[in-house]
DNA sequence: CTTTTGGTTCGAAAATGTCAGAACTAAAAG
DNA sequence: CTTTTAGTTCTGACATTTTCGAACCAAAAG
C-alpha cells in the first residue's frame, strides 16, 4: 500500500516534470495530492521524500511563487509551523489563465505574420500561418464562454 | 533589419524552448517561420544558425519525429539536397491533439481521486479535486465541437 | 573505382539544472 | 540573554542536457 503510493507519487511527479519542474517539485505536488490530512509540515515533507531542508525550501518557494501558485500554506495560532497544501484556487486560476497562455503564443505568431507581410515573404506560407492564428483566436474567444457555461451548469445541477 | 530578425528568432526560440525543446530546436523553428522562401537546406540552417552539422541533424530529426512533427522536408528531382520547412499540417494536427493532452493530465487526477476515495482520505479536498476534473472534462468534450464549429464558419466565409 | 556531396552517428566537452550540507536568520521558548 | 525551532540562503558536488568535432556512410559525380 505504502509502496503503491510511492510509485503513484513518482508518476504524478513525472507528469509535473513534463511541465518544466524539477523532479523534487513534482514529488512534492504528488505527495500533497495524496496526503491525509491534505496538508503537511515542512519537516514531514523532508522526511517523507528523504530530501534535504534546502531542496524542500527552494522547491516550495518556487511552487508557491506568484506565477506557479500550485502550493500554499496556512498557519495555526500558537504554532510556529507552516502547513503546506495544494492550492485549489491556484489550480483554478491556472485554468483561467489558459487563454492567456494561448494568447501569448498567438501574439508571437501574429507578429511573425506581420513581419512576413511587411517584408513580402512567401505569401502562400504566410496565408497558412494566418489560418492557424485564426483558429487559435477562435478558441481563445470561446474559452471564457465555456467557463461561463460550465458555471451555469454547476449552478443548476450541484448547488 | 537582419539584426532585428535574429532577435525575433531568439524570441520565438525561447517560446519553443518553454515547450520542452532545446535552444537550437527553438531557433530552427524560428528561422523557418521567418524564412523566405519558406524552406531551407541543411547547409543553410548550419550557416545561418552557426551551428554544427551534428546539432542541426539531431534537432531536425527530433522536430521531424512522429510525435512532434513540426518540421518536414521535401526533395526535388535531380537534386540531392533536402528542403526543410515548417509542417503546417503537423502544426494543425498538433492542435487536434490538445484534447488528448488535457485528457492525460485529467486521467492522472481521476486516478488520484479514486485513490483518495478508496483510502478514505480527507473528503473535502477530494471534492475540490473532483470539481477541477469535471471542468476539465467539460472542456475536453467541447473542444472538438469548437473545431467543428470553426470548420463550418470557414466554409461559409472564406471558400 | 575514386572523389564529392549531403548528411548521420558517436564519443567528449561545455553549459545547465538539481540537490545536499553548512552556515545563517528571525521568532519563540526557556 | 541563551537556546531551540522552523525554515532560508549560499556554495559546491553530481547529474543531465546540449552542442560540437571527427569519423563514418550511402549515393551521385567524375
Amino acid at each position: 500500500m505504502e509502496e503503491q503510493k510511492k510509485i503513484f507519487i513518482e508518476k504524478i511527479g513525472v507528469k509535473t516534470e513534463n511541465h518544466g519542474h524539477s523532479p523534487l517539485a513534482g514529488r512534492i505536488i504528488g505527495t500533497l495530492l495524496l496526503a491525509d490530512p491534505s496538508y503537511m509540515t515542512f519537516e514531514e515533507l523532508c522526511d517523507y521524500l528523504s530530501a534535504s531542508k534546502s531542496s524542500i525550501s527552494t522547491n516550495l518557494k518556487l511552487l508557491m511563487s506568484e506565477s506557479i501558485a500550485m502550493v500554499e500554506y496556512f498557519t495555526l495560532p500558537g504554532d510556529r509551523k507552516r502547513y503546506f497544501r495544494i492550492s485549489v484556487q491556484g489550480w483554478q486560476s491556472h485554468l483561467d489563465k489558459i487563454p492567456d497562455e494561448f494568447e501569448y503564443g498567438n501574439q508571437l505568431l501574429t507578429d511573425i505574420i506581420q513581419y512576413r507581410i511587411e517584408n513580402h515573404l512567401d505569401e502562400n506560407f504566410t496565408k497558412e500561418l494566418k489560418e492557424i492564428v485564426s483558429f487559435y483566436r477562435f478558441i481563445i474567444a470561446k474559452l471564457p464562454l465555456l467557463k461561463e457555461e460550465w458555471e451555469q451548469l454547476k449552478l443548476k445541477n450541484n448547488i
